[in-house]
DNA sequence: CTATTTTCGCAACAATGTTGCAAAAGTAGA
DNA sequence: TCTACTTTTGCAACATTGTTGCGAAAATAG
């Protein structure tokens, strides 16, 4: 069962070569490098299917102040729009990629009288690759 | 000692103006906040204060996925653009508000052979207020 | 108070993201 | 497979966000 059966969109060319970029690499990616992989231009069309890849939970969008947006691929058990990471993001100042990491299990906060329900972890410094 | 002291950076009108709007806040606020609040419109040079006083740790960027840029001050012990914040930052889904929250102390990560420089915890729920 | 440096505010530009709409691609049923 | 229908794509135009250059104004040092 591949990734558009599973998260219940349709497969399209376009669709499946955009999986397929994210499929070789093991990194974040930009929008930018997308568009460089795709070869011909077509920014429209890209960023619909970023925010519907982003919305049936197939990737997730990766914020760090003073960087640009990357994506990457999510975990199976994401789904329409409700992210289930357990994953922290790291950021090598060293190659500049951005990387997922699993946990083996998820930090706990507790914040009296406040409802946690989704948590994200950025770290910055040298990846193992870079040490 | 005020903030431009310490921080080592020029007290002018608009500076005075802008840490005021920041002083007036419980919570991080966007760019588009500050202009409201500032009445006249001045993009270029907000612009230019706010980069200023992020590199100067002044205030420091808050990037959640999905969501605007949005701006708080800084601790004391920040300058120079390093930012050393044993806080983290809670959404709260219900006032739509951007909160810092110091901890206790910090977590601690440790990822085999990978160098953690910073840190940045991201929460999304209800808040104290809205719960 | 004057000379010098920094900051401000305007214009123009650059990058990033969105919307409407007609054509093309994908899907389902006979 | 063919046809009817729905969804997606690609273009144009627009909206938002952020940057750069430069002369005028403000801040600072002597």
């Amino acid at each position: 069962m591949d990734v558009f059966s599973k998260k219940n969109i349709r497969p399209t060319t376009f669709r499946k070569e955009i999986v397929n970029i994210f499929n070789a690499k093991d990194h974040a990616i930009t929008s930018k490098e997308i568009e460089d992989a795709l070869g011909k231009h077509d920014r429209i069309t890209l960023y619909r299917t970023l925010k519907l890849f982003i919305e049936n939970g197939v990737i997730h969008e990766i914020t760090l102040p003073n960087e640009e947006k990357t994506y990457a691929l999510c975990e199976e058990e994401c789904a329409d729009g409700e992210h289930q990471h357990e994953h922290l993001h790291f950021k090598c100042e060293v190659c500049e990629r951005i990387y997922c990491i699993e946990l083996p299990q998820a930090p706990k906060f507790e914040l009296e009288n406040f409802i946690i329900k989704s948590m994200e972890i950025n770290l910055r410094g040298v990846c193992d690759n870079c040490n």
